[in-house]
DNA sequence: TTGATCCATCGACGGATGTCGATGCGTTGC
DNA sequence: GCAACGCATCGACATCCGTCGATGGATCAA
């Protein structure tokens, strides 16, 4: 098992789903038919892709001076409400795409690469 | 709201539509910010790869000898009826992820690499 | 303490989505 | 020609989803 530098998992073994962000978590689609159960984890991975505010969402991190963003800077970028880009940053969190720290009274959000090499994993064709 | 899935409004190079579906559709999220034309097109796709029963469509394509399969015998692996089958290889087809082939009365799917190899390319990480 | 800021959550609403059975059209085989 | 097959499409239905404004708790500044 591999992680790459980013990966947050040394020694933390106490939270199962997060176990399944790293790189190795399900089988590529081309591999071999794929697993019901790695069917629905990785389809809420990709849902959480599958809307325009999310992947902005994400794409602003992504690109982020020191690789985390609060809350507030990223409402206007987005152009929705306060509330509803709180929701989809939860989405991204559920789906372990994103990770969530806390710093004053702000909120600062981060990616998960090792969850992105997941899915870039589960992709690759033959 | 729509926007069609393969236009971009930019036009530095004026690519054939079929180019779309290629590896060079976006930029990677973490290259640059996301432009608004590319989210929607790859939101999209990734929306396409949302539910577990299009993925598990998606890995039997991909696995199947000869890299096609007919609708007549995706219907019994995924445990939906013809009409739900069909309408799920309509939303992969619309995100330019598989393409059909009318063999005889039997309508043959099979999977888009470049189409894949797009959304790795875009999940790309510094 | 008081007021301002930040953010998660709630309630509500309209539109999108997944699912089924039924229908209709084209193709095949008898 | 006629029946069986394969598949897209339709209509219907329940559920999910994206969005907003409002609310309230936590934190910070004055």
């Amino acid at each position: 098992m591999k992680v790459n530098g980013f990966g947050r998992m040394v020694g933390v073994k106490e939270l199962p789903l997060l176990d399944r962000t790293d790189a190795e978590c399900c089988t590529p689609l081309a591999l071999e038919p794929l697993p019901d159960a790695d069917a629905h984890v990785l389809s809420e991975r990709f849902a959480a892709l599958g809307d325009p505010v999310r992947l902005r969402l994400v794409s602003l991190l992504a690109n982020a001076e020191g690789g985390a963003v609060c809350v507030c800077d990223l409402t206007e970028p987005v152009g929705r409400s306060q509330g509803t880009v709180s929701h989809h940053l939860k989405v991204l969190s559920n789906a372990g795409l994103v990770v969530s720290e806390k710093r004053g009274r702000n909120m600062w959000y981060s990616i998960v690469p090792p969850a992105l090499e997941a899915l870039r994993a589960a992709l690759v064709t033959r």
